[in-house]
DNA sequence: ATTACTGTATTAATAATATAATACAGTATT
DNA sequence: AATACTGTATTATATTATTAATACAGTAAT
């Protein structure tokens, strides 16, 4: 099963989170295949049932997974229509190398974050607002 | 002068420094040349002086700016050098087609945000920790 | 030395985030 | 309907990040 590491300045949702994805995408965890249950997977992390649910949302948000009340949370059906897949695999390698390049450069982890938010938000252009002021 | 959004998630501190390095990249503040007082560009953003202060002291940090006490603060006279410049627009021009892509492949902000900083952590391996438990 | 500017440092208030404790609600089985 | 599982929602706490208030210190001109 995946593991976290709780001294890592990642949050656990995250850690949690990229586990699964990880697992999905190598299809460790199968189209229809049941998750385990939040509860479950919290006993097992070590960590609050609360955290491990918020990580399943995002999934969910993201449709990778679903979920029924009292059921149980599932791999999404599509999830294996590989456009998600290999999806997630291509941006993997965009980015890698992009990164790779700006290591190269000189730049600092900071640095590229900095051009990285920049030109997603300018792609996306529009994104959340906070204070209503 | 640069502008901001005072409704933006987007911390203050790092709108005002995105505007300067854009402004130092783009040659509207040439090396040498005087930035504006921190209290003058405070008032005229209607922020904090404190908020201006920071992105000057990280601008400086990244060798872009020379701050002397009691002067003021002044374009770097190597910020010009072209390694600085060039390296921010060929990062710009990475991360753009990256992310471009990723739009492309139906992939959403949070979801390409996530691949970034994975790739971004392994590629520079090793970084802080906290909670010395 | 006084004035009027510079940047700096300390500390406090505030806001955002991550995690947890706990109670709630649905489903299935008996 | 009772039990024992599911996921969900509410609320509280701790931590961190952001912004602000304020006092300090250097430079230069008068």
């Amino acid at each position: 099963m995946i593991k976290i590491d709780p001294t890592s300045f990642i949050p656990l949702y995250e850690q949690v989170q990229t586990g699964l994805r990880r697992e999905i995408a190598l299809g460790a965890l199968k189209p229809g295949a049941t998750l385990p249950s939040i509860r479950d997977l919290a006993t097992a992390l070590l960590i609050n049932p609360n955290t491990v649910a918020r990580a399943y949302g995002d999934l969910e948000r993201d449709g990778l997974i679903t979920t029924r009340k009292g059921r149980g949370c599932f791999v999404s059906e599509d999830s294996g229509t590989m456009p998600e897949r290999d999806k997630i695999k291509r941006l993997d390698g965009l980015f890698e190398a992009a990164i790779q390049d700006a290591r190269k450069a000189g730049a600092d982890p900071s640095e590229i974050r900095r051009v990285f938010e920049d030109r997603l938000r300018s792609v996306f252009a529009e994104h959340g607002k906070r204070r209503t002021s």
